[in-house]
DNA sequence: ACTTATATCCTAGGG
DNA sequence: TCCCTAGGATAT
């Protein structure tokens, strides 16, 4: 039954491009005069930004500070996935209880993170700062709550000293038995009257609220954190816990709400002539109500049915919201039901018509994009609120709120960014939302055997480097190793090499790791920095923080976790100390839940095909067709090494690829020589050599640049744009390096285009399923992660390849490559192992 | 003296 | 004078 819901709600076949559906659908929306005039279609929007819960957590900082907030409402999710000892969050009580002695051990139970491990190496004072920050934390922020959460309420409220209280007040129906101390406290200042407060609604009344809610020609919606600031704030407090939910619902779809305010009172009467606002608390109480319970029913019908609704929804970071929502009231695959959840979020409207702007405030848009709007329009409730938003009443916000979306989705429709919103961006933010509340487990033994391994290894380079540099000094510290290598040593003078590597704006030695590599036969210690600084490890999704169009991912950075493990060994022994080996690989860290088997899919060498496709080059596109089943690089590598395809090296494939994307991307000649380990004439030879043979590209380039120069930006295969104004500097060097962002960005771009739009063709296919469950962990740009049942990955695999493959044609986006798109399945109980798929034949 | 923000450098990931 | 990221550490 929810499956019908879902594919009614959705309403297109997973064969078709359904994205293209809903961009159709939006768009005829908006042709008939008003995007809010949709009637049966769905249009929603979503913004993904930061969120602030990440899948796994490798420091106990980081665990507390984030994942504080959201008492994690995942007993189940505990229960369930532990066989190896998964790494949850929700486990506060441990935490609460942690000692400084464990605090340390739970360090390095974190300790495949790279970046953990220095801490461990830090001075005490450090660890005890920390630990005297965390138990502050702690005490300010869980203690209580568990405690009395009465105090804590009426602390919030009292200390509430944002302007954006919730002023709850029942404009519908009557107000129930308003015992508690939120009536009290309630100010009843002018706009207050306008926030009505569920909680208090009689049955009558929330019948009465659900119709109007049906019938609402759109949604604004936005989460209300427990200090009592929303995602509109200007300072988002990324610690804070979410304390309920602010709906505006309007019953027209007017584009001037804000003369609303004014006439509110007027019209006020009528349920369904004007616009009402109201505030769901989502907060629950430790104690057993069944009230409580009644009204947790209503809330999750309420939030539920927003989230499918067929009416357009408007969120500012409408990922957290959809995030929010699973976290306190999904269940187990009600993930599913969210998947066609559109939500007009203006970040990421704003995002894509100038993605150098990374992360601006509901204020910042509002002022760049609204401000005309306002001038135009002097009504003077207006004039307040642009004066000064944050004082304003969150109704009112949301309103401006509202404008400000539609606006910007006129803008989009202005560059020719609509389809690519509605198709690309907009399916993506249910999905990101989805993955971040999914956890992966993590093998906690190994994460601590080798987190103690790391450290102390660490230790000892250091007291090494130490010993031959004749002086302590900070081992991380470039500047001081620049002065003891240079300064003291003075290696630079015993080095034969003439060109040194140089920092690029104080123009001094550099200490990077090539310079280090060519000063290592003079000195022991450029060895034991080189072994030092092995390894850096570094989730929670940005849907908008590239200007390529990539998605990124932070804490931890998913997408920078080492591939390959990193070997510690030390064949030369120091000060008598007996020899070791042993080796890491953080990626093994990553397990699959019992049951479940890892799938990765990527595709292969997908920006030298995109590259091939819209270049011409026929020698490239030679590659691609006709050797389809080789591998492009290790053919390359083969023909101008002159050694048979099975004598190509993981690592010399690893250069090939390296120095053609370099080239390709305007590389110089001194750069590839650092990358190829020639001289500089030789791979001068080399470059003319390569952009002989594949002339094209260069022609490509010149049309990029040209195109770029005369636009004043860049587009990608689906339209995705980037300004670059330098395109015209006088600068030669700021020129140059526009053009080549150009360049690169055509092709990057496109690349990222056509992995969200694999990405949403797959999760679409699984959401509409009745048998599958794979669930998507992590992106990687040209690679999925999925978790999926064991007994699907047949069927899954087949699924996904076809899919990835299918758009090398995407009919309704117009699009066809003339290059086919390859895609490597591999599947194994680990990340960091594994295997290739033989895929059974028959798949169809 | 103490904390905080910014800039720079380096390395991991991905093409 | 390949491009795009996150993150850590230091220095100021």
């Amino acid at each position: 039954m929810k499956m019908e819901n879902y594919e009614a709600c959705v309403g297109f076949d997973l064969c078709e491009t359904p994205l293209s559906t809903v961009a159709q659908k939006i768009m005829s929306a908006m042709r008939s005069g008003d995007l809010m005039a949709s009637r049966n279609e769905g249009e929603r929007t979503k913004t993904s930004e930061v969120t602030k819960k990440p899948s796994v957590h490798f420091s106990v900082l980081a665990e507390h500070e984030k994942t504080q907030p959201l008492e994690t409402k995942n007993p189940k999710s505990l229960i369930n996935q532990t066989p190896r000892g998964s790494v949850e969050l929700s486990s506060q009580p441990s935490i609460t209880k942690l000692s400084a002695g464990q605090v340390q051990n739970s360090i390095s139970s974190s300790g495949l993170s790279s970046y953990l491990i220095p801490q461990c190496d830090q001075e005490a004072s450090v660890l005890q700062n920390r630990e005297h920050k965390r138990k502050h934390f702690l005490k300010e922020n869980i203690g209580k709550e568990d405690k009395d959460s009465l105090n804590l309420k009426r602390k919030y409220i009292t200390c509430s000293n944002s302007p954006e209280k919730a002023s709850k007040h029942t404009a519908l129906g009557k107000e129930t038995d308003g015992t508690e101390s939120w009536q009290n406290s309630e100010d009843t200042r002018a706009l207050g009257k306008q926030l009505c407060d569920v909680r208090y609604l009689g049955d009558l009344a929330k019948v009465q609220l659900m119709d109007v809610l049906k019938q609402a020609a759109a949604l604004v919606v936005t989460l209300m954190y427990k200090d009592g600031s929303t995602q509109l704030s200007a300072k988002q407090a990324l610690t804070c816990p979410v304390k309920g939910i602010v709906v505006l619902l309007k019953s027209h779809v007017g584009s001037s709400p804000l003369i609303l305010p004014a006439h509110g009172g007027a019209l006020g009467k009528d349920f369904t002539s004007t616009d009402h606002c109201i505030y769901i608390h989502t907060e629950q109480s430790p104690f057993w109500d069944p009230k409580q319970e009644a009204h947790s029913l209503f809330v999750r019908n309420i939030l539920f049915w927003t989230l499918r609704c067929k009416c357009p929804v408007v969120c500012f970071n409408a990922k957290d919201f959809v995030r929010t929502v699973l976290q306190l009231y999904g269940e187990d695959g009600s993930w599913k039901h969210v998947a066609g959840f559109v939500g007009l979020d203006p970040r990421v409207a704003a995002w894509l018509i100038d993605p150098s702007d990374t992360a601006p405030s509901f204020e910042d848009l509002v002022a760049k994009h609204l401000e005309k709007s306002i001038i135009v329009k002097p009504s003077s409730t207006f004039n307040d609120a642009s004066i000064n938003i944050v004082s304003q009443n969150v109704c009112v916000n949301l309103k401006i709120l509202y404008d400000l979306t539609m606006d910007l989705c006129s803008k989009l429709k202005a560059y020719g960014l609509w389809q690519l919103f509605c198709t690309l961006e907009l399916p993506l933010i249910p999905i990101l939302a989805v993955m971040e509340n999914h956890k992966i487990s993590i093998d906690k033994e190994e994460m601590e055997r080798t987190s103690a391994l790391l450290g102390a290894h660490l230790k000892k380079l250091e007291q090494e480097a130490h010993f031959v540099a004749g002086e302590q000094f900070l081992i991380m510290s470039n500047n001081q190793l620049r002065e003891i290598l240079f300064g003291k040593l003075k290696l630079h003078l015993l080095s034969q090499r003439k060109h040194l590597p140089r920092t690029g704006l104080q123009n001094q030695l550099s200490t990077s790791e090539a310079m280090l590599n060519s000063l290592q036969d003079l000195h022991p210690l450029p060895k034991i920095i080189l072994e030092y600084r092995q390894g850096s490890i570094s989730s929670t999704w940005n849907q908008t923080g590239t200007v390529t169009g990539r998605l990124s991912a932070k804490h931890p950075n998913i997408q920078g976790i080492s591939k390959h493990p990193i070997q510690i060994s030390r064949p030369r022994n120091f000060k008598g100390k007996e020899e070791e080996t042993a080796t890491i690989s953080p990626r093994t860290l990553f397990v699959s839940s019992e049951g479940y088997t890892f799938l990765a899919a990527d595709f292969s060498q997908i920006e030298l095909r995109i590259l091939a496709h819209l270049s011409g080059d026929p020698e490239l596109l030679k590659l691609f067709q006709e050797s389809e089943r080789d591998d492009v690089f290790s053919t390359l590598t083969s023909q101008w090494k002159d050694i048979p395809i099975e004598r190509v090296t993981h690592m010399d494939r690893e250069q090939t690829k390296k120095v053609v994307y370099s080239v390709v991307y305007g590389a110089g000649k001194e750069r590839l020589a650092a990358c190829l380990g020639v001289t500089v004439l030789e791979a001068t030879h080399f470059l003319e050599q390569f952009l002989q043979k594949y002339k094209k590209i260069k022609d490509f380039a010149q049309t990029v640049i040209g195109q770029c120069h005369s636009a004043g930006y860049v587009a990608s295969i689906l339209g995705r744009r980037r300004p670059l104004p330098r395109i015209c500097a006088q600068n030669q060097q700021l020129r140059a390096q526009a053009e080549r962002q150009a360049v690169n960005f055509v092709v990057q771009g496109s690349a990222a285009d056509l992995c969200k739009l694999a990405m949403i063709r797959i999760f679409a296919a699984v959401a509409t399923s009745p048998t599958l469950t794979a669930r998507l962990v992590a992106q990687i740009h040209d690679e999925l992660l999925f978790e999926v049942e064991d007994t699907q990955i047949p069927e899954f695999a087949a699924l996904v390849r076809r899919i990835m493959e299918s758009l090398q044609q995407v009919q309704t986006l117009e699009l066809q490559l003339q290059v086919p798109l390859k895609v490597n399945l591999s599947i194994g109980r680990s990340w960091g192992h594994l295997t290739p798929l033989q895929e059974t034949l028959g798949s169809a």
